[in-house]
DNA sequence: AAGTCGGGGCG
DNA sequence: CGCCCAGACTT
């Protein structure tokens, strides 16, 4: 908002930056911290719907969903997602088209595919249990190192160590004030210190809050680290174009790809070369001249 | 290490 | 208009 913080929190981190500046990331520093971030979610910490289960599949949902995406977009689209998807099962033996239905408006629509591949990884090689282990976990499509850690730690409560944005943006601002450049590899065993082992779910929760918090307060902190980076623009982009064309299918029902360039406004080579791809990753599927959700048609 | 992938809200 | 979002995956 408008750069300020609780009197007494902002307090807090003006002399725990200050320490730092002075003695660096020392026992003390360290204790402050856990101090200050614990002290703020207890004020202010934030009732998002998937705080209010353990449900690993629920959880893997809105991970999954919050790659790249803003939490206020996510939340309407998570409880939708869960009313049409129960549980793995439901997500799992569904037809792809409804699956990125629900998905619509959210982005980044392969993660659906992969998220549904997930739902049927679960189902079919783990009995519909979802295994507690990262490194399993980071098989799946769609989960990496930060999405299978932040399962561990909400749905299992494990004492994982890893970072993401809001962490990175928390680190950074706290105990690298002034740095630019500043690599995970120099993050990480700062997490693994601070980590408050007793509660490592309501730790991770805490530290979330804070960097959401940061953000709009200070300039973001995330532009001084080694792995900023800008990225390119959207509009007139292949996303656009296929964000339109996978709308408009499902909007649609089937396309007409030789009239699909025209409907579009775009060059016929490159809608076409758009489609291929979006075929080769298994969004639809070209039959006789038309454009059909992947799975739906008589051949399968 | 660098590109690609969505879409929206907000200054 | 620029910015950036609870990243993953390919090249």
């Amino acid at each position: 908002m408008n750069g300020t913080l609780d009197p007494d929190l902002n307090g807090l981190e003006k002399r725990l930056i200050a320490a730092v500046r002075r003695d660096g990331a020392t026992p003390e520093a360290i204790a402050l911290f856990r101090e200050l971030i614990l002290m703020h979610y207890r004020k202010w910490g934030r009732d998002l719907p998937w705080r209010r289960t353990a449900d690993p599949y629920r959880i893997i949902v809105a991970e999954m969903m919050l790659q790249q995406t803003q939490v206020d977009r996510v939340v309407p689209k998570y409880n939708a997602f869960l009313e049409r998807f129960p549980e793995a099962d439901a997500l799992a033996l569904s037809p792809l088209k409804n699956v990125l239905a629900a998905w619509q408006g959210l982005g980044y629509n392969r993660r659906a595919i992969a998220l549904q591949k997930t739902a049927q990884r679960i189902v079919d090689d783990f009995g519909g249990t979802v295994p507690a282990d990262v490194d399993t976990l980071t098989t799946f499509p769609g989960i990496g190192r930060a999405t299978a850690s932040a399962v561990c730690a909400y749905a299992f409560d494990m004492p994982v160590v890893y970072v993401e944005t809001n962490i990175r943006r928390v680190f950074i601002h706290v105990f690298f004030p002034g740095r630019e450049g500043v690599p995970d590899a120099e993050i990480l065993p700062l997490v693994e210190r601070t980590l408050y082992q007793e509660s490592p779910r309501e730790w991770y929760n805490a530290l979330m809050d804070y960097g959401s918090v940061l953000k709009q307060r200070t300039e973001n902190p995330n532009r001084r680290s080694a792995a900023y980076a800008v990225q390119s623009r959207f509009a007139g982009s292949d996303r656009q174009i296929r964000g339109a064309i996978l709308r408009s299918l499902l909007e649609q029902g089937s396309l007409d790809a030789a009239t699909l360039a025209a409907s579009l406004g775009e060059d016929a080579d490159r809608v076409a070369r758009i489609v291929a791809a979006l075929e080769r990753e298994g969004f639809l599927a070209v039959q006789e001249g038309r454009i059909v959700p992947a799975g739906d048609g008589p051949s399968r």
